[in-house]
DNA sequence: GTGAGATTTAGAATTATTCCAATAAACTAA
DNA sequence: TTAGTTTATTGGAATAATTCTAAATCTCAC
């Protein structure tokens, strides 16, 4: 597994205060069970883990938790295909690998300036403020 | 636009039989509605405009009907983010910008070698078949 | 401790897609 | 052609994922 750049725990509150958010149970919990398990697992995945240790939660906190996370920039939402949504606390720039025989998702360090360097093939007028990169494909298990 | 590379109309009835499937007036109309506004239209919008040339058309029939042509790769099927699955008749290597303002998504052509290149970053044992790469940002109008 | 605003909750509603069973169309072999 | 077989289409029901809504609860500042 590479590498991973995340928020921590502890300053997840902190960021949440600067969004003007507050850092409840529900939304450490979720975040945390994130990060034990970097599986990129869906909203109804993570309900359930979350169930196991907070059993009066609620999807729909769940739902409202993930995408508070997202808007802080905590949590990045991931989507290949048709299908849910699924959830990333690595914030580190780094692309997908989807695995076609087990339907996991690898991720895949990214070399400084690779980013940049993808950009540089944008027609004039176009600005990027982020790149995303998914390889599909066969991973040694 | 970028220039594209598509299966023509006159092509589609040869790709299909190769898979043993059959030119059908609903696979045609759809892949032509497809070529004819290169939009990433949704499934629904598919119905739309392919229902004002043949109102008999079922939602269920798009839906196979743009199934098919994506496993016979004269489609492709893109899935940004939350929301329904976009169809794209561009079968050129090409990445996606998407507009963050306008909601709209803009074929980008790739050079030569870029795609290959970026494999390059994967670790040993991972052997991709196909890279996406996706831009989101602000294009000028 | 009170009031304002933020958050959670359960369930209803919505959206996107798939499934299903019946009909229709096309192909095959006599 | 024509019966038989396979393939495709259709409409509606079913499912899955997500969002909405309104009420209850919590938190913070005063």
């Amino acid at each position: 597994m590479p590498e991973t750049s995340t928020a921590t725990p502890e300053s997840l509150s902190q960021t949440l205060a600067e969004s003007g958010l507050r850092a409840t149970p529900q939304r450490e919990l979720v975040f945390n069970i994130l990060l034990k398990k970097r599986d990129h697992p869906t909203a109804d995945e993570v309900f359930a883990r979350v169930k196991a240790e907070m059993p009066t939660i609620s999807l729909a906190t769940v739902y409202n938790c993930l995408e508070t996370l997202v808007q802080c920039r905590v949590v990045r939402a991931v989507n290949f295909e048709r299908g849910p949504t699924r959830y990333c606390p690595n914030q580190k720039p780094h692309a997908h690998f989807h695995d076609e025989q087990t339907g996991s998702t690898h991720d895949i360090d990214l070399p400084p300036g690779l980013l940049d360097q993808v950009k540089t093939i944008l027609p004039e007028g176009y600005d990027a403020n982020s790149v995303e990169i998914i390889f599909r494909g066969k991973a040694q298990s």
